[in-house]
DNA sequence: CGTATCCTGAATACTCAGGATACGGTGCCGTATT
């Protein structure tokens, strides 16, 4: 069977869309491949068709839980019922089940934690992987030098697995965190697959304010006015939470996201605003990853993002249908604060990296937090002298925190600068400047008119410049 | 670096100014061996 037959027996589509099909030839021929497709582009057919095709199993490693249920879920509405999640939500028993005849399933979803335990691995190395696949890769870039160190493990895990054929799937990452990828997972050679960042769709839109309570009036009269369902992302969970509640009292359908909330009440309010009983979700960066809801209309940040990729990743959650929608981001004096102590806060300082390795026994008095402890424990591997592990490991506490205040300073590098928004966010990405476009950004002219909730269903706001058009029609075959 | 909260001392006020302090995001996981 061939590809597009393969295509329309498994999915019930015609064609592929931008992308897929080379990433999936890619793969087929048996290359690594590293793919980096814009958000709703439709990643998981990228290995799920070559599962189709190719024998053996694919394992899967995703980053959240929730993600791996709804992936499970769909594979099985699409009839397919060789699936699993490999993940703590198993009983010991159902564990130690699928662990024994993990070559009946043709799909293994699988954190990168799970997929560390030794017996995992050695479970998984006797299997015959057709493709590895790791979801969101540029996680392992973003989260595994400090908050989950099992990612930076996945090359030498994938080396214990013989070496499986492996794509790497991501909607964000720069060429620097591209390399970060390809190197930590030891792909060489490797196929890249880069497509284009840009939505055009969603116009910029940045607005300084001249104080806290400046920037919650305005957010406040935005919401009211603009055309929902949106998002509203904030740095704090408290500050969500209250905003929320803002919102609730003026009579708009609003509820606040965050991690400190049960699972529970996550899948509740995600549930509700996917169906359309929540208009407006307050949250902070939990909220998103997995979201497939095509018709947000606006998403609004109250706090400055740490990174112009978080930044991307996050108003990328709008106008998934094409229709035109907004990314608005507030800030005043002083927003720098909150995001420059997080980045200073979130590894141990000096004296604990001392404390913790010098002292073991009294590492308990020194109030560190999980992340840190981790942090400290997975270097702990650097050298059998303790001194120097000390030495290195302030080193690299050192050298992190550099790195993201560097990241952070590109975000407000971007802020003031005075040039357009989205041809200043492609460029981070390594992307030629695009044709101008309407409502492009607030340096180039945007009506946020066009996006309230008074302008009609049918009105119709224009994207495209007559340049565009032209081209468009020029290169139409 | 800001905001919120609690405490203290002033002055004698059903308070208030100002200092000290804490806090701020993301998520996986049997720390026994099967």
């Amino acid at each position: 069977m061939n590809m597009q037959q393969a295509l329309k027996q498994h999915f019930g589509y015609e064609s592929f869309r931008e992308g897929q099909k080379e990433v999936v030839t890619s793969v087929l021929n048996g290359h690594h491949t590293l793919a980096l497709l814009p958000t709703g582009t439709g990643k998981s057919l990228c290995y799920q068709l070559p599962g189709y095709m190719l024998k053996g199993s694919v394992l899967i490693v995703s980053p959240l839980l929730s993600l791996m249920q709804d992936q499970v879920e769909q594979l099985r509405v699409q009839g397919e019922k060789k699936a699993v999640a490999l993940n703590s939500f198993l009983s010991p028993a159902e564990r130690k089940n699928v662990l024994d005849s993990l070559e009946n399933y043709r799909f293994i979803y699988i954190s990168p934690e799970m997929l560390s335990n030794p017996y995992v691995i050695e479970k998984c190395s006797r299997l015959m992987i057709s493709l590895f696949v790791i979801d969101e890769a540029h996680c392992i870039s973003q989260w595994g030098y400090d908050f989950r160190t099992d990612y930076l493990k996945l090359g030498q895990i994938r080396k214990q697995l013989n070496n499986p054929v492996t794509l790497a799937l991501t909607a964000t990452a720069t060429e620097q965190v591209r390399e970060d990828i390809i190197r930590l997972l030891e792909l060489d050679p490797v196929d890249e697959w880069v497509f284009s960042v840009d939505r055009p769709n969603i116009a910029i839109q940045v607005e300084e304010l001249d104080h806290f309570e400046a920037k919650t009036e305005k957010l406040m009269n935005l919401v009211n006015s603009l055309k929902k369902p949106g998002i509203v992302y904030f740095t704090s969970k408290k500050m969500a939470e209250e905003m929320a509640l803002l919102l609730k009292q003026q009579g708009i359908k609003a509820d606040a996201y965050h991690g400190g909330m049960e699972q529970e009440q996550r899948l509740l309010i995600q549930q509700q605003f996917l169906y359309g009983q929540l208009d407006v979700i307050c949250a902070t960066s939990a909220f998103g990853m997995g979201i497939n809801k095509g018709d947000i209309r606006f998403v609004i940040h109250f706090h400055l993002p740490q990174q112009m990729e978080s930044y991307l990743q996050e108003i990328g959650r709008a106008g998934r249908d094409g229709k035109p929608s907004v990314a608005i981001l507030l800030y005043s004096p002083g927003d720098d604060s909150l995001p420059l102590s997080m980045i200073e806060n979130e590894l141990p300082e000096e004296y604990q990296i001392e404390a913790y390795y010098l002292n073991p026994e009294r590492s308990l008095e020194i109030g560190l937090t999980d992340v840190q402890e981790r942090f400290l424990r997975f270097y702990q591997i650097l050298s059998s002298h303790t001194a120097e592990t000390v030495r290195q490991v302030k080193k690299i506490r050192s050298e992190r925190i550099a790195y993201k205040i560097g990241k952070f300073k590109e975000v407000k590098a971007w802020l003031n600068s005075n040039s357009c928004r989205r041809k200043g966010i492609l460029s981070y990405f390594n992307e030629k400047a695009p044709l101008r476009i309407l409502n492009c950004c607030d340096q180039c002219g945007v009506n946020l008119d066009h996006y309230s909730a008074n302008e009609g269903e049918d009105s119709e706001i224009p994207i495209e410049s007559w340049e565009m058009t032209l081209r468009r029609l020029l290169l139409r075959k």
